[in-house]
DNA sequence: ACCTCAAACATTTTT
DNA sequence: TGTTTGAGGT
């Protein structure tokens, strides 16, 4: 039983031994960071520590299981799972269900994922008649999603007068408002989207002092994972709960912190050292993962980041082969170079599909790789995109759950009430909707006492509204007496969902079918495992569940292709990372600025130290994009790389992208392979300027023709001043990005 | 109220 | 390029 201590090496051991106090631990790529936390908390077990007691929070729910799994196997089942071990998310609305009443929440209450938040604003938006291009859906939600981030409610909005003055000038004027009905409307839905999961979590315990001792007590081991990617509430949050007992102990490595555009916060890390000054920390820096030559052509390539905390990550393992750079034609070729060479290795090496990743930086370029992975025969499997819960067919028998729990639930209702057609259609919807707002009520108690309201709805339709509700009030009947696996079918059948799909004998209808089957037999095991079994029981979680959640076993022996950043935490032996092009990797959205830059070069050093045996780059010089073929030059990181771990190759294809479709053609059509022919573009490293910290200039001597520094923007020159006195705006050309127009009240200039 | 078709639109990453 | 939205007809 002690044994699992040798296992470690002297850091390592160093942290799991620590169980007082304040704790750091920065852990480099592939050092072991999951066996450390996994050890640490069996210590904690094997020092009495009653599992009940100690807090284990993680990022994904896969984290969360694997790591329970690491410690079922030591300490058994029993023990095991009496710990609070989950993402923030998880034990959070854990929490909350038992609090819901403190904060004016039923106990039942939904969780609205984003498809329910955008279609909740969108409908807004309608109400309020406001322009939809001016106010993008997708703006407007991860707006929202920030505010709350940093603990900035829809009435608190307007202390803010930086973020008054963006949406000003982005024309949302009525920003605040949406923001405002947005919260309202999910408080009368009884609904939280995932930011209020945190955000009440916070309010819990900073306005109920009963409730904050409460958890404070109760959580005498807190142990937080990849905390590099907490956000600022996540990090208020944990701040007090740890307050009491401070046997805290966060797990992260600053180097791979990837999630900024959700508030993520690296600071948080540097924070740790001022909020507990008598902390201890340990570096993890030895690597168990990668060969050699992946090891150290990582951190040639992070040593361009600035911002960071020093270390050296290095490792005792073999040289390995060099990584293999191939420059492609066109986005096929790159799948077509990525299909063979898998095909080769497996041949080789005797390795198996599930060796393989393919990683990139957006969802939208696993096409090509797809198509020459089919070609080649080879099983693959995809993350993201569409998760099985956010499917049409599941969402809509969940919207009957979600409605029969909590019948408030306005975008489950929208979801349901006419499909299948029930004749409620849009205009009805309508009547009810104004009927609800003006008696600020939610919809469905409106349909439940139609009489009371003043609405023009005919009798006709009303009888369909009536029957509605009645419907529904059958299903409520049978939460208390029937378990999840028999209501679940009984919904799927009665409100007709089951039928329409049944009859639709398109290949499309016949994979819905057997889409809700296996929600249902998800459900029924779910029944089998667990004591409480109700409806409500099995509905609190879904929403949480992503794709990752439930791998099927016919999936385990494939290809993974998926996004960089669903890859951070695992490893493969064999990775493939495709589209090092300058505008996708780094992205073109992630702006001009240093942070931003410095975040993709992060995203690259995750996948490069995914990698164990092989690791393989490639870049296209033409890709299909938007609908047509783009130019693509190779990504700047590919120069920051040291050239003497890299063989660089090319792959010619005679055929052109556009006329690539005649299938025996391309397979006989072998590719000419040249090395070394090509050349990176010089390091860009001097082009952007290091502007951090610029100074901010008095502006009201701004002339034109002066030179200013924008931390984001780099060099520029004044064209012209306009506005009056209160609202001057200058027209400035940058060399890096052109011409833009900055209110000058807001703006951070340096006059050099 | 519902169906159909054409035009517009969209691509960063996710609990 | 594939998907979603909206107009117009039934």
């Amino acid at each position: 039983m002690q044994d699992y201590l040798e296992k470690l090496n002297p850091e390592q051991r160093q942290a799991v031994e620590h169980i007082t106090g304040p704790l750091m631990v920065i852990a480099g790529a592939g050092s072991g960071k999951t066996r450390v936390l996994t050890y640490r908390i069996i210590h904690l077990i094997n020092n009495n520590v009653s599992p009940f007691s100690i807090l284990a929070l993680t990022f994904t729910n896969k984290a969360a299981k694997e790591m329970r799994n690491r410690i079922d196997s030591i300490v058994g089942k029993n023990i095991s799972r009496d710990l609070w071990m989950g993402t923030f998310h998880s034990i959070f609305s854990r929490i909350l269900r038992m609090e819901a009443h403190k904060l004016n929440y039923p106990t039942n209450f939904t969780i609205y994922d984003t498809d329910d938040a955008k279609s909740l604003i969108r409908s807004i938006i309608k109400e309020l008649n406001l322009d939809k291009d001016i106010y993008k859906v997708s703006i407007i939600i991860n707006r929202i999603s920030a505010l709350k981030n940093n603990f900035i409610t829809h009435d608190q909005y307007s202390n803010h007068q930086e973020l008054v003055q963006t949406d000003k000038i982005a024309k949302r004027t009525e920003f605040q408002r949406i923001y405002a009905m947005y919260s309202q409307r999910c408080l009368k839905a009884s609904a939280m989207d995932f930011d209020d999961l945190l955000l009440n979590t916070y309010k819990l315990l900073n306005n109920f002092p009963d409730a904050l001792l409460k958890y404070q007590s109760k959580f005498k081991y807190i142990l937080i994972d990849e905390y590099q990617d907490t956000n600022h509430v996540q990090y208020l949050i944990i701040k007090k709960l740890a307050a009491l007992h401070e046997n805290i102990c966060i797990v992260g490595d600053d180097a791979q912190s990837i999630y900024s555009f959700r508030g993520a916060k690296i600071q948080n890390i540097l924070n740790f050292k001022s909020d507990y000054p008598d902390f201890k920390s340990y570096k993890l820096e030895q690597n168990y993962r990668s060969t050699n030559t992946i090891v150290e052509t990582a951190n040639s390539l992070i040593k361009h980041n600035e911002n960071q905390i020093p270390k050296e990550v290095w490792t005792e393992n073999e040289k390995g082969e060099k990584i293999i750079l191939c420059k492609c034609g066109s986005d096929n070729d790159e799948g077509r170079l990525v299909a063979n060479t898998i095909f080769e290795i497996k041949m080789q090496d005797q390795a198996y599909p599930k060796d393989f990743a393919i990683l990139y930086r957006t969802n939208a370029q696993s096409r090509a790789l797809e198509e020459a992975l089919r070609k080649q025969n080879i099983p693959y499997k995809i993350y993201g995109g569409l998760s099985f819960y956010q499917r049409k067919e599941i969402k809509d028998i969940l919207s009957y759950c979600r409605l029969t729990i909590n019948p408030n639930d306005e975008e489950a209702l929208k979801r349901v009430i006419n499909y299948p057609g029930r004749g409620i259609g849009n205009t009805t919807m309508q009547k009810l909707l104004v009927t609800a707002n003006e008696n600020n009520i939610s919809i469905w108690e409106v349909m439940n006492n139609l009489n009371n309201y003043k609405h023009n709805i005919n009798n006709g339709t009303s009888k369909k509204l009536v029957e509605f509700v009645l419907l529904i009030r059958n299903y409520q009947a049978q939460l208390e007496n029937k378990d999840a696996y028999f209501l679940a079918e009984h919904i799927a059948k009665s409100s007709g969902v089951f039928g329409d799909l049944y009859n639709d004998k398109s290949p499309e209808g016949v994979s819905r079918f057997e889409n809700i089957q296996e929600l249902l037999n998800g459900i029924k095991d779910f029944c089998e495992n667990t004591e409480v079994n109700s409806l409500a029981d099995y509905m609190k979680d879904v929403a949480l569940l992503t794709n990752q959640d439930n791998e099927k076993q016919e999936d385990f022996n494939k290809v993974t292709l998926m996004t960089i950043h669903a890859a951070k935490g695992l490893e493969f032996p064999y990775v493939f990372v495709v589209g090092l092009e300058q505008n996708l990797f780094p992205s073109m959205m992630s702006g001009e600025s240093q942070e931003d830059l410095e975040e993709e070069r992060r995203l690259f050093y995750v996948a490069i130290t995914r990698a164990e045996k092989r690791l393989f780059l490639s870049f296209a010089t033409n890709r299909f994009k938007w609908g047509q073929y783009i130019d693509c030059e190779p990504s700047r990181f590919l120069s920051e790389l040291n050239t003497q771990y890299i063989s660089k190759t090319e792959i010619i294809s005679k055929q052109k992208n556009k006329f690539y479709n005649n299938k025996k053609q391309v397979l006989k059509n072998k590719f000419e392979k040249k090395n070394n022919t090509f050349k990176l573009p010089p390091n860009l490293k001097k082009l952007s300027t290091v502007t951090k910290n610029i100074k901010h200039s008095d502006l009201s001597k701004i002339q034109n023709g002066m030179k200013v520094l924008h931390s984001k923007f780099g060099n520029g020159k004044i064209l012209e001043i306009s506005g009056d006195e209160a609202n001057k705006k200058a027209t400035i050309f940058f060399e890096n990005v052109g011409q833009k127009q900055l209110l000058l009240k807001f703006a951070k200039l340096e006059i050099i």
